[in-house]
DNA sequence: TTTGACATAGGGGATATCCCTCATGCGGCC
DNA sequence: GGCCGCATGAGGGATATCCCCTATGTCAAA
């Protein structure tokens, strides 16, 4: 079988070698190409053929899982690995239903790496077993109502919401953000109603925590 | 000279595995033991003798510049380089008074890591360029006001407090954090607000934010 | 033993939030 | 033209927040 072309999408270029290093001492696969945002890699895509991509959840310029469905419609025969810092199940459901076939987090043992690459190579799907046991039971059950819900939740989002969502998970007040943004307060307050319903937060802090879910601050 | 001991500490195996296959090709160093967490870090300080820690700034069951601060205390003679998600200034000020002698950020290059080990270990200071601009300013002007606000403020909190901080990140109203604790509405009130006027936090999202920040959720 | 830190609890008040409803103007789309 | 999504704005009300204040019991340290 021919070598098999991988390219690392993590925006830690310390992060990238330590893959790379990993990943080079065996033959079968080769490092052919390293990105650090999502317009780099979906570039690569463009540009050449590869087998196998190693995507990092958290990117600077767009989420992951986005990136894998963005990845997926260019090359639909790429086999997709994410690699998450955490090992929260909702990320995993919705990287899977997203297009991805590999799971595993930064707290992996080196080897899980290798065989992840081993499964997604094999046409296999790949969970790293420490996480698997809860997971397994959300993605059996995907009638469970809601599937890709943050993400398809937050992509519902208008371009003023979302604005005015990242200003209030920043921290300000209603009042500051109508001033940032030369509207009334009763506006704001209408956006962050809207924004609530659709992600169905209730309150602030769960806005701010799922800001940072997502990436979109901090 | 001797070969130069180094302990690397991060949570992150795969990380870990990273940083080995960086340094293991210069013969003049050894990694000579590996932590995942403070407690371990600590342990293993204790037990032998190494030349230069590696310390990732956000840990489990510490932050990484209270880490620093205590190996410091168990062997001063070591040096050790940050090895940080965020090139924030804070972090970095406060690493250097907690005594870490080097600073690179994981967005880094992996020469950065050889050049920081080498000054290190030549009893140089070593900051990535990257952010040594702003950062020099506000090492030098040592005098302005707070030194090591965030992480010192956080220790001032008493164990109440710290679990109530919790839940009011996690996004729990005070009336449900009151029910958790068996406690009155009006004691939990108080305890945030201590929170909030010790951290110098201004509503419950800069809270989230600040609980994020230093590790202590999701 | 007195002092001080901590956890507990409450009063009171200003402000912000969260949750409705309703209404207007602006663009697309069928 | 009529419909709909979007942004804008307002009114009103229940609840939570944020910021003062005082006060009590406990426990450890000085």
């Amino acid at each position: 079988m021919a070598i098999k072309k991988i390219l690392i999408i993590d925006d830690h270029p310390l992060f990238r070698e330590g893959l790379k290093s990993i990943i080079r001492p065996d033959p079968s696969y080769e490092v052919a190409g390293e990105a650090g945002t999502a317009a780099e890699a979906l570039k690569l895509v463009r540009g050449a053929q590869f087998d196998i991509a190693v995507v990092d959840i958290t990117l600077p310029d767009m989420s992951g899982v986005r990136l894998v469905r963005e990845i997926k419609a260019l090359a639909p025969d790429i086999g997709i690995i994410m690699v998450s810092m955490h090992s929260k199940v909702d990320y995993i459901v919705e990287s899977f239903h997203a297009g991805a076939v590999g799971y595993l987090t930064k707290e992996s043992a080196s080897e899980k790496l290798m065989d992840g690459l081993a499964c997604v190579a094999g046409g296999e799907f790949f969970l790293d077993p420490a996480v698997s046991l809860e997971v397994t039971k959300r993605l059996l059950d995907f009638s469970g109502g809601d599937e890709t819900e943050s993400e398809a939740a937050y992509d519902s989002l208008t371009p003023r919401e979302r604005e005015v969502f990242r200003l209030v998970a920043e921290g300000l007040y209603s009042k500051e953000i109508a001033g940032d943004l030369s509207i009334s307060i009763k506006t704001v307050e209408h956006h962050r109603s809207s924004i609530m319903k659709k992600l169905r937060l209730n309150n602030s802090v769960e806005l701010a925590r799922y800001a940072m879910k997502i990436g979109l601050i901090d």
